[in-house]
RNA sequence: GCGCCCGUAGCUCAGCUGGAUAGAGCGUCUGCCUCCGGAGCAGAAGGCCAGAGGUUCGAAUCCUCUCGGGCGUACCA
């Protein structure tokens, strides 16, 4: 109806003087049901260009209008409000075809073609294997994923990419935290967990202690905890795990390595049940180290180099960001020669561009908000288009735990996991609360409130709405009655709340584009919520069952469209429609 | 200091490319269960949209400044 009216106005506009080339005509949904269902301001934004009232070159839109392009299928009345808004309100044979075709299309009800087959990569999580994923990473994930959703069905074909890093200092320290809490449980086995304070005890413990192995013979343990390690109860954990599976004998392990191993490959499995307990699954893992083994990395430096981009400056290579709208220059390459993660990072992108997917879009939190810039210029400076990548900067998430908040740092044990939210909260809540807010805005998650009062919940709200469809479905099969979807049967819902719950259901296709188009994810719950309350809004006016066959079956109809909006909406967001609750 | 984001009801937040009387949930108050699921519904109270200028027919929305909060501003990832 939008893309008629658009086109109708459009052709009527051509026969004014003085209308601008580059003119577009606003459709929008009035606020107040009033007003029509759809409105236009195009007078009142034409009267500085015409010089003259917006009231008066109304009149004449409406005239020309009405004569050459009304068509009645769509549009059953015009007014002209006293500002000059010209209100068209729909005709309802349109409303019900529109409905009618909602039941036809079922599954596939809000899909669209907007992406002509395009191909996504939606980059998210990333989160390098040193811990279980937090809170934060929750927001991520569930950011990432439902974008992703939202790609899919507007006709993209998406692919779900993981970028990570498991080299380099951080996953040094994280070998070395394991070994050090090895030797611990090893030397201590009735210890139940170490602790952060015991961390500092270590020194004095084992550069003295020695350790009566297995085989009889003693190992002296020199190890002391590293300053920065990870002290998260998960590394004593893995340490456990070692000292059950091989006993002491890794106590005299020439490297670390053998210990970040381990620890990288449990933390890995971990992560992706975490996902998986969200429904996530991700197409392809990206490691790092692939962009120096392909020769990307080399490939960046020497053509930012040949673009005369860089410098070297006390021994480390500078890219010459100052000159692309910065304050300062940026190191790519140390004095020690090895990179800054900024430097992959660029190859990393262009490698993304390269393999020719046609939109990026990647999910980053609020502390990436200095460095992706720096990513997007470099790649232009390269002659890459840029434009293909789309970036969702998400602020951090609060946590507040008994009325605290809960300060949340990996390399700290004081932090709450994914999981362990998940485990309160359910998974389906738990991506509800993630997506009902703006990205950029931040986010209070009250722990006490998610997992207290699930009754008070919005994503309880939704279910229920669908959970109650089913079961009016249930009962009304019992009494052998079937809803009737055909356009004669549609056409007798005309009371005030059907109605607006048609309007409500129409409205999800276009919701879900302008979602895809806009990546804000976070509209689709807005309006889900709206749709639940039109529902139950209908359900408290109109009874289906006991009454009259044909208005019942009419009626069933009509709920059978919501449940089918209801599912179809919650499978965006990847929450579940219950069946019944 | 500089860069980006945010200031909307007591609290947590919606408010689509500027539009008509600024909306929900929670909390508070008033009603509603012989009736398809009350995890609900109907209603009330509660707002100088942080503040001040500007742009225009029209501003919570755009621009400038001020004040408050967050994140960044590392040869850490």
């Amino acid at each position: 109806m939008k893309k008629y009216l658009e086109g109708a106005l459009e052709r009527t506009l051509r026969t004014f003087d003085g209308v601008p080339d580059d003119f577009t005509i606003e459709i929008s949904v009035p606020a107040n049901p009033d007003h029509g269902d759809l409105s236009t301001n195009c007078a009142l934004k034409l009267a500085r260009y015409l010089r003259r009232p917006p009231h008066s070159i109304a009149e004449q839109v409406v005239e020309i209008y009405r004569e050459h392009h009304h068509d009645p299928f769509y549009i059953d009345s015009v007014t002209i409000a006293g500002g000059g808004f010209i209100n068209f309100r729909g005709s309802p044979s349109y409303l019900y075809q529109e409905l009618e075709s909602c039941l036809q299309l079922d599954m596939d009800f809000g899909r669209s073609d907007l992406g002509h087959g395009q191909t996504a990569l939606v980059e998210f999580v990333s989160a390098n294997p040193t811990g279980p994923l937090t809170v934060g990473h929750g927001r991520n994930a569930v950011l990432g994923d439902t974008s992703a959703n939202l790609l899919e069905w507007s006709g993209y074909q998406v692919t779900r990419e993981y970028y990570f890093n498991d080299a380099g200092r951080q996953m040094r320290v994280l070998g070395a935290s394991v070994r050090s809490r090895y030797e611990q449980v090893t030397a201590e086995p009735d210890q139940p967990f170490a602790s952060e304070p015991r961390a500092i005890t270590h020194r004095q413990h084992y550069q003295t202690k020695s350790i009566a192995g297995a085989d009889q013979t003693s190992v002296t343990v020199s190890h002391t905890f590293p300053e920065d390690g990870y002290l998260g109860e998960y590394i004593t954990l893995i340490a456990r795990d070692l000292a059950e599976q091989h006993g002491v004998d890794l106590l005299d392990a020439e490297t670390d390595n053998l210990f970040e191993q381990a620890a990288k490959s449990t933390i890995f499995s971990e992560i992706q049940s975490t996902l998986e307990r969200l429904g996530i699954s991700m197409d392809i893992y990206f490691n790092e180290k692939s962009v120096y083994e392909t020769g990307a990395v080399s490939d960046v430096l020497k053509s930012l180099g040949d673009q005369k981009m860089t410098y070297e400056k006390d021994g480390a290579t500078w890219l010459r960001t100052s000159e692309l709208g910065k304050q300062t220059d940026t190191v790519l390459v140390k004095q020690t020669g090895e990179p800054t993660y900024r430097l992959p990072d660029i190859a990393y992108h262009m490698d993304k561009l390269k393999r020719g997917y046609d939109l990026l879009l990647n999910i980053f939190g609020a502390d990436h908000i200095d460095t992706y810039p720096d990513i997007l210029r470099a790649l232009d400076v390269l002659g890459l288009d840029a434009d293909r990548i789309h970036v969702i900067i998400y602020q951090f998430v609060t946590l507040t735990r008994n009325g605290q908040e809960v300060k949340m740092s990996t390399r700290k044990a004081n932090f709450i996991t994914l999981d362990e939210l998940i485990n309160e909260v359910t998974p389906d809540v738990t991506r509800y609360f993630f997506i009902m807010r703006s990205a950029q805005k931040h986010l209070e998650f009250d722990m006490d409130l998610a997992r207290e009062a699930n009754d008070k919940n919005p994503v309880f709200y939704l279910q229920y709405a669908h959970a109650r469809i089913c079961s009016i479905v249930r009962k009304a099969s019992e009494v052998g009655l079937e809803m009737d979807p055909s356009i004669e049967s549609l056409q007798r819902l005309i009371h005030d709340a059907e109605i607006a719950l048609i309007k409500e259901i129409l409205h999800f296709p276009e919701t879900v584009m302008s979602c895809a188009q806009t990546y804000e994810p976070h509209r689709l719950a807005t309006y889900l919520r709206s749709l639940a309350e039109a529902f139950t809004k209908f359900y408290h006016s109109c009874r289906i069952l006991g009454e009259a066959t044909e208005i019942a079956q009419s009626r069933m109809a009509l709920a059978h469209a919501t449940a089918i909006t209801l599912r179809n909406g919650l499978s965006i967001l990847g929450i579940s429609a219950p069946i019944r609750m």
